[in-house]
DNA sequence: ATAGAAACAATAACGATTACTGATTTTATT
DNA sequence: AATAAAATCAGTAATCGTTATTGTTTCTAT
């Protein structure tokens, strides 16, 4: 691991992702991110966006349906990703520690972590769909 | 939906999925399925795949880490992933039930379906690197 | 046997991500 | 403050997984 050298572009990408309550791509990053910085690149926020998932500053949300998305909150919290929309809502479940220690029971190894994702139509989507 | 036509093809893919206790990937399916099936295209299992996972005759497991994974194995299980090799184990939770009510609770939408996925690093990669 | 529809193989296109290159910024040292 | 080494950058090309397209083949119902 290499002494992490300060920029200026990276601690941008750090705080939009903090101020942020939904769950951007790389992509939308790179295109907010480039009115401060009119010629920020692409691979400048895929870097950053790895190497702050990788110090565990951000949370990476594989949401399937293409791109991945970024979550700012390290709270521990899960998501209920939309089938319809694919819009990514915050929810909160107690009880990962019980989960964990479950999953340990049978696990062929040391569980360090779960990602639990729910999956249904968002009442917006509900809505809309009966007109 | 329109009706399903029969194809050698399509019962191949199922089969050989049904027949394996890892988790393919396409790739993989493509790459074995040309010992049967010299000139099957790499479009016809992908093909296949979304009309099986869309009909519910195998399951989709996005493992993060490049490609999607494919499981014949419809009884209810999740998957413990190694953060090291990337393999994925099949482990058993019960509770499932109470851990969608306990989301349904405060999610925005109808709960469907959830997906847990348990990451840490398994007893083999444990072993190896302690060399 | 045959005609229409669905599935196919082959290949091109696509979107997301990574790798490469030479220029710029940061940091440690004078 | 000037400077040198190293990390980071912007820009771009390349890669990878997946989807779309096209003209041909295979099913299935008549």
């Amino acid at each position: 691991m290499p002494a992490l050298k300060y920029s200026r572009q990276r601690e941008a990408i750090r705080h939009f992702l903090m101020t942020r309550r939904d769950h951007p791509t790389a992509d939308t990053v790179y295109t907010c991110l480039r009115e401060e910085f009119p010629n920020i690149s692409l691979g400048t926020v895929y870097r950053n966006l790895t190497l702050l998932s990788d110090l565990g500053e951000i949370r990476r949300i594989s949401s399937d349906s293409g791109a991945e998305h970024f979550d700012g909150d390290l709270t521990p919290h899960q998501h209920f990703i939309c089938s319809r929309c694919h819009r990514i809502y915050d929810i909160r479940i107690d009880r990962i520690a019980t989960l964990l220690d479950d999953a340990q029971k049978t696990a062929p190894g040391k569980v360090e972590s779960c990602r639990l994702n729910f999956y249904g139509i968002c009442e917006q989507c509900a809505t809309t769909s009966k007109a």
